[in-house]
DNA sequence: GGGAATATTCCC
DNA sequence: GGGAATATTCCC
């Protein structure tokens, strides 16, 4: 089978279908170095929400198109669609590796649920639905606000490195408190013992006096 | 283009070519609650490593070939080889793709280096050579020896986390070696307060009575 | 050559 | 559905 999309760069717009492409598909990693508020080097619209949404515009009805109300998307066959129509978008052509994307991208599955065994429809049965609030036919402005989920285990990483920041910025404190603590107790203990002494000292050199 | 690995899995072996395969070409996700010695789960061998040995084993030898002593290989044709033969093997035809995968795996790039101008051979000068010990003509059983790179992040969060936990075990240990210094200094200062006021109050005891 | 992001795979 | 690995891309 032809593959389409083998020399294809990111930015570049997929090379299957038509191309007025009404959405941005560029991507460009943000420059580490660079402010967030640089215009020229942000990171764009990842190209698998800019494939999907076009994905879905152009897909045969039979095998996947929106909902009635265009707020969600249904594939109605899987088969046809992970074989015939993600290796058109995507290198690959297994249902579970873009639904693992959409995942990653926050979508839900949708499903139908009837109440009763009766109500179950052979023919729509096995379509699957995914939904996201910011994925709406005729609204591919709304991709922009879409963020792909960082790694768990990053996120991890970094609330361990916070946690034990914080956990040596206290000790930090403390250790600082106790010495602080212990010299302010020691001067203390020690003006008392002197005062004590002396005054007691005092006394016995008076006592001393008088009995010479 | 045909795209023959286009429906690969991971633990197939590749379809291009003949399936003599000599070293073990599956993968398998270490399972992460079983322990590292069970003989069925482990991760084996990546494809990466397995794909590449046969690439360049069976490539056309006037576009990358075993070195003569069989310790590298060379690439003579970038271009050819991005476009005819990459793609054979792996889901795109990107050279630094490849570079950058040969990169994680510890492999190095070689260079000739002709110390005279002369010396430039316009016939191999854009010879592309890589080596890696482990990776070597006839002896696919090195391969297993090879690791792929964790990521640097990972390495770095790892590293600063260690880094982190052992400051604040110093620190834990300071604050108990503070507070049992503490406690000792205090109880010493007190010991001898005692006995001098104890002292110091028995000889104004005894002069008082002498006084009387 | 390598950092860091997204993409794909495999597993639980 | 999501964790974690490898794969691919893009950038410095």
């Amino acid at each position: 089978m032809v593959h389409p999309t083998k020399k294809q760069k990111r930015g570049s717009s997929s090379s299957s279908s038509s191309s007025s492409s009404s959405i941005e598909t560029s991507y460009t990693v943000k420059a580490s170095s660079s402010s967030s508020s640089c215009p020229t080097k942000q990171h764009q619209l990842p190209l698998f929400l800019s494939k999907t949404y076009h994905m879905i515009d152009r897909c045969d009805p039979t095998i996947s198109t929106w909902s009635i109300a265009g707020d969600n998307f249904v594939v109605k066959d899987v088969e046809k669609f992970a074989s015939e129509v993600l290796p058109l978008y995507f290198k690959h052509s297994n249902f579970s590796s873009f639904a693992r994307q959409l995942n990653f991208y926050g979508f839900r599955k949708l499903r139908s649920d009837p109440i009763l065994t009766n109500d179950i429809d052979p023919q729509t049965s096995c379509y699957v639905r995914f939904y996201h609030e910011k994925f709406q036919k005729d609204h591919p402005e709304l991709l922009q606000t879409i963020k792909r989920a960082t790694k768990a285990s990053d996120q991890q990483s970094k609330e361990d490195v916070d946690t034990l920041k914080l956990e040596v910025y206290k000790l930090k404190n403390l250790v600082t408190e106790m010495e602080v603590g212990m010299e302010r107790k020691i001067s203390d203990m020690t003006y008392d013992y002197n005062r004590r002494i002396t005054s007691l000292t005092t006394e016995c050199d008076r006592l001393a006096n008088l009995v010479k």
